[in-house]
DNA sequence: TTTTGAGTTGTTCGA
DNA sequence: GTCGAACAACTCAAA
């Protein structure tokens, strides 16, 4: 065998990576190819600012290759289409790439698969999603057993990590030129790439991990790595995470790396979760919560879309998603419970908006969580677990400097009235410049009110 | 097979 | 202000 594709989807890296090693194991010139698939683009679930990341972070990749001698190739179209022509033009017996677990991308490799040579190598998580199993052979829907399990196999090694190729051969065919628009904006958070999430990732390490537990809830800092989206894509694998969170761990870094460890084993627990159970795409996991009676208020929901709620916490929260593509994980469940529990609007809602903003929009994940959030998934929080938006706001965000930084109007509130701007007296709101339902909406409903609401839709559901 | 212990991230109320 | 209990059972995982 002398020619195979590389076949990229979510592993956009050349340092461990099973696919392009497999490829280079079986043949002498190795085609890399990216197709653009209409399906994924046009999905309501994808937005122009994970777009933009995905774009600019091909060009990154295309610049990495070229770097080695070679190229990305870019094709758009129905995969198994593109793939086969790709196949006929290049004369390659083979396409290697990392296996997916989402319904779609399940489904998308097995019509490939049935028609072409696809060959699919572990790397989407350190373990195989069937290795994680419990002792009857079944699947785990529980977190901690599945995490006590996951911790008790053999670890991945710094040795077993697979190094970048020095040189690549360049492909002899064609691609598209690659797509400028939409584009990141200039001064992103998030700059793509494998060197750049390398670089945090050893940033974090050096500096971060030794203080995660007590600091990664704290929305006013960066406690987190923030490597997210660079995971979502596979710019960073997630073996050399782990690799790197156990040796951190071996180095006295303690409950911040032990707990950093938990993240990545949470990020393995939902794909197998949406692996073996696709229907949680769509609906509730939890059969009984499929029948709960949802308010669904569109003006609900555009207010907080928009971060017009009246909470300056959901609204700090929504607007840094909208500018960043990104939200601290603890305003994750803030404004999760807030649009499930407060304002009794599906989570399915939330889900496809958070999918639509996050440059880390990733459908297993991204599931898990909202099903956590509004207590109809695996492993979910009680119903009755219904956030208090002030008092969130106090403990996670103790001195407001994230309310003040994403939400200008608030800026000189005074710090006691700040997570509840409507209990500032009339003077003061003149002082602060900032009337309330005039420079920041009034609450749009009333937590105490709606918490009861929701605890008594929830109870309803049989 | 049955039993038993346990379960990410909270809030509120009343003593 | 602090603290423990209640919130509601239910299902899972493993012995």
């Amino acid at each position: 065998m002398s020619v195979a594709l590389w076949w990229l989807r979510r592993d956009l890296r050349l340092t461990d990576n099973r696919a392009l090693h497999a490829a280079l194991d079986s043949a002498r010139q190795v085609v890399p190819v990216f197709v653009l698939d209409p399906l994924l683009l046009e999905s309501s679930y994808v937005g122009e600012g994970r777009l933009a990341f995905l774009y600019a972070g091909l060009r990154v990749l295309d610049t990495d290759l070229h770097e080695r001698g070679s190229r990305l190739i870019l094709r758009r179209g129905e995969p198994a289409a593109v793939l086969e022509a790709l196949l006929d033009e290049t004369g390659a017996d083979a396409i290697f790439a990392e296996a997916d677990v989402s319904p779609y991308a399940q489904q998308r490799d097995a019509a490939v698969g049935a028609r072409l040579p696809l060959r699919l190598t572990g790397g989407r998580t350190v373990h195989p999603l069937g290795a994680v199993r419990k002792a009857d052979g079944g699947a785990y829907i529980v977190y901690s057993p599945y995490a006590r399990r996951w911790r008790s196999l053999a670890p991945p090694l710094r040795a077993e990590l697979l190094p970048a190729p020095d040189t690549l051969p360049a492909p002899e065919v064609e691609g598209l030129e690659l797509p400028t628009a939409p584009a990141l904006p200039e001064d992103t958070a998030f700059p793509p790439g494998e060197a750049e999430a390398r670089r945090r990732l050893k940033a974090f390490i050096e500096e971060g991990i030794a203080e995660y537990a007590g600091l990664r809830d704290r929305m006013d800092l960066e406690g987190t790595s923030r490597l997210s989206p660079y995971l979502r894509f596979g710019m960073l694998s997630p073996r050399e995470a782990v690799v790197a969170a156990r040796e951190a761990l071996e180095d006295g870094a303690g409950e911040g790396a032990r707990t950093w460890l938990d993240e990545l084993i949470w990020r393995e627990f939902y794909a197998q979760v949406l692996y073996h159970h696709p229907r949680a795409r769509r609906e509730s996991f939890r059969e009984k919560y499929r029948a709960l009676a949802w308010a669904n208020d569109p003006a609900d929901f555009e207010a907080w879309q928009q971060g017009h709620t009246g909470y300056p916490v959901v609204d700090a929260a929504l607007r840094q998603l909208r500018t960043l593509g990104w939200m601290h994980n603890r305003a994750r469940m803030i404004v999760a419970s807030f649009l499930t529990k407060d304002l009794l609007i599906d989570w399915r809602w939330g889900e496809r908006h958070f999918m639509q903003r996050l440059l880390d929009g990733d459908p297993a994940a991204n599931n898990g969580g909202w099903q956590w959030a509004a207590g109809t998934g695996t492993d979910a929080a009680p119903y009755f677990r219904i956030f208090n938006p002030v008092s969130q706001g106090k403990k996670y965000d103790p001195e407001g400097a994230y309310v003040r930084r994403w939400i200008p109007e608030l800026a000189d509130v005074p710090a006691k009235h700040l997570h509840e701007p409507w209990t500032m007296p009339e003077q003061v709101q003149h002082e602060a410049g900032c009337v309330i339902g005039d420079d920041y909406p009034a609450p749009i409903v009333d937590h105490g009110a709606a918490r009861e609401r929701a605890l008594a839709a929830y109870k309803a559901v049989v």
